[in-house]
RNA sequence: GGCGCAUUCGUCUAGUGGCCUAGGACGUCGGCCUCUCACGCCGGUAACACGGGUUCGACUCCCGUAUGCGCUACCA
């Protein structure tokens, strides 16, 4: 009852919802802010409103203007288009300075000189635990009077601006998290300025979304404590509150914020790996989302179409890299043979395993390739370990297979049996294959698994691929031929080793 | 420590007081298919954190405890 009816109140076509993702460039586009990205371009995207992105590069020291391109360029690899120029907090440093000194002269915020040490120094002085020490309670520098404010700025000394805090409790309205209340004594005089003139994240993220005009902030749960501080500077501006919506953390295996011992974070290497947008947006939409019914396949249009805050979930949810893959399989299996080819190019030209002109001349052969492969891959990368065969004949063979297939002392006469029957078949095709080897198998009084299992060893190295006889048809009879020589060969020469003593 | 938030199978989740003998998905186990590996299909496994209330009736509402996470920075 307390959550807002979004798809009675707005028109589906076009609304006024202002909506923005602000990440900030200290590190690639981790899957947490992937999933807040996805969630707030849906909300956009659904009623008709305007996505927006944001740099929040307030901090120097750790922010990079390089990570910006790629975190751009992984939204683009999501698919989630922003509507307007990329907003960055850097290039508005006078804004904050205008607001800024608005905020002073109103009387709701202040110059404070303390330096940082002398601030540990009070914090270490109190008897009490120090995470209890509040600048708020001596507020030594809200005391100085105009001429004593000035004298210290005519020197030169580093200030801070503060924000003068009222007293009461600060209540707001949670789309996901209901009403929530905090006392003012739980806050402090928080700094808005910092002496090197940028704005902290707090005051930024009010002037921005403010300046922004944004309707809705859709983040992270980690900011529900800092939302009273947000609205506290809409208050002392007199600014309208936009509407509040948090979203449960993402966290690892081990029930901890997802972080780099985690193995793989960032869209990126999940990019590299061969995981596709498609699977991804999929993927982490349904981490704290969910349609209602038993539907976890969704393309991105029905994404759009079933999304809702209401099927937010409150709980942290822990991503789970065994459902990514089985999802990452779906989307692959949907993929064309073109499709996916053109996808998995890549991997195989640098794994050296074929060059540009090879993909130049044997188109339709590389697709059936992937055709053969496709219900096998979990990541478009697996093609490399799951192929090789089928562009160079096997180096080496895999031994518990030799062991296993290989032992028969017939088993070289079988494979001459079988090479002189395959050489004389003219219609060299899976169908034509299978019924010679079939037919040799009876004749031989054995199984067709004992003949096939030998040949795939002979013909790929190890002891498992797609149907034998699809793989026979695809490298045609003189490659098989070969192979089959070739594996025969390498028995003999196993065998005399195998006499040797000691061996 | 204080404050805030959360708590359904191993994991993602459905569930808004009787429809719950708690449903689905991934995983896992068993089987079928089968030339292997996959795919696919069938079946099994497994959960309401705990303790008090409220109610004719609680997974659902209230209180407490435990646990986890977040905030408590001149990080965002």
């Amino acid at each position: 009852m307390s959550k807002t009816n979004y798809d009675l109140q707005l028109s589906p076509v076009k609304s006024n919802i202002r909506i923005r993702f602000a990440p900030s460039p200290t590190g690639y586009l981790h899957v947490g802010g992937a999933r807040t990205a996805i969630f707030n371009w849906l909300f956009a995207r659904k009623y008709g409103g305007s996505f927006l992105l944001r740099i929040e590069d307030t901090d120097v020291e750790r922010s990079g203007t390089d990570m910006v391109e790629a975190i751009l360029q992984s939204m683009r690899w999501l698919g989630l288009d922003w509507d307007e120029e990329v907003v960055r907090q850097s290039d508005r440093l006078d804004i904050y300075s205008k607001h800024i000194d608005e905020l002073i002269d109103g009387g709701h915020a202040y110059k404070c000189f303390c330096t940082k040490e002398e601030l540990d120094r009070r914090r270490e002085a109190t008897n009490d635990k120090k995470q209890d020490y509040k600048y708020r309670h001596d507020r030594t520098c809200l005391k100085r009077d105009t001429d004593q404010i000035a004298s210290l700025e005519r020197e030169g000394r580093p200030f801070v601006v503060r924000l003068k805090l009222p007293m009461g409790v600060t209540s707001f309205h949670d789309e996901i998290y209901g009403d929530i209340k905090v006392d003012h004594r739980q806050l402090d005089d928080f700094i808005l300025l910092r002496s090197d003139g940028y704005p902290t994240y707090h005051f930024a993220v009010v002037v921005d979304d403010h300046e922004m005009n944004i309707t809705h902030v859709l983040r992270g749960e980690d900011h529900v404590s800092n939302t009273p501080k947000h609205i506290l500077i809409y208050q002392a501006f007199g600014w309208q509150l936009p509407v509040y919506a948090h979203l449960p953390m993402i966290l690892g295996p081990d029930k901890k914020r997802l972080s780099k011992r985690h193995g793989a974070t960032s869209v990126g290497e999940y990019e590299r790996a061969g995981y596709l947008p498609e699977t991804m947006l999929n993927f982490l939409s349904l981490l704290g989302w969910s349609s209602g019914d038993d539907r976890e396949l969704f393309n991105r249009s029905e994404l759009v179409q079933h999304f809702s805050l209401d099927g937010i979930a409150k709980k942290s949810a822990v991503f789970d890299d065994k459902k990514l893959e089985w999802m990452n399989g779906q989307y692959i299996m949907q993929l064309s043979d073109q499709e996916l080819l053109q996808l998995t190019l890549p991997y195989l030209k640098s794994s050296a395993l074929l060059d540009d002109e090879f993909v130049a001349r044997n188109r339709p052969y590389l697709d059936r390739v992937v055709a053969l492969l496709k219900h096998r891959l979990k990541r478009i990368g697996d093609v490399v370990a799951m192929s090789g065969y089928f562009f160079q004949d096997p180096g080496e063979f895999e031994e518990k297979a030799v062991r296993k297939y290989w032992q028969d002392s017939e088993i070289c006469a079988k494979l001459a049996l079988l090479s002189t029957r395959l050489q004389e078949l003219t219609e060299f095709d899976g169908e034509h294959i299978e019924s010679v080897m079939r037919t040799l198998a009876e004749e031989l009084e054995t199984s067709a698994g004992k003949l096939i299992h030998p040949a795939r060893l002979a013909l790929t190295g190890v002891s498992f691929s797609p149907s034998m006889f699809e793989v026979m048809e695809l490298l045609g009879k003189e490659t098989v031929l070969r192979r089959l020589q070739a594996a025969m060969e390498y028995v003999k020469a196993n065998r005399v080793t195998q006499e040797t003593p000691g061996s």
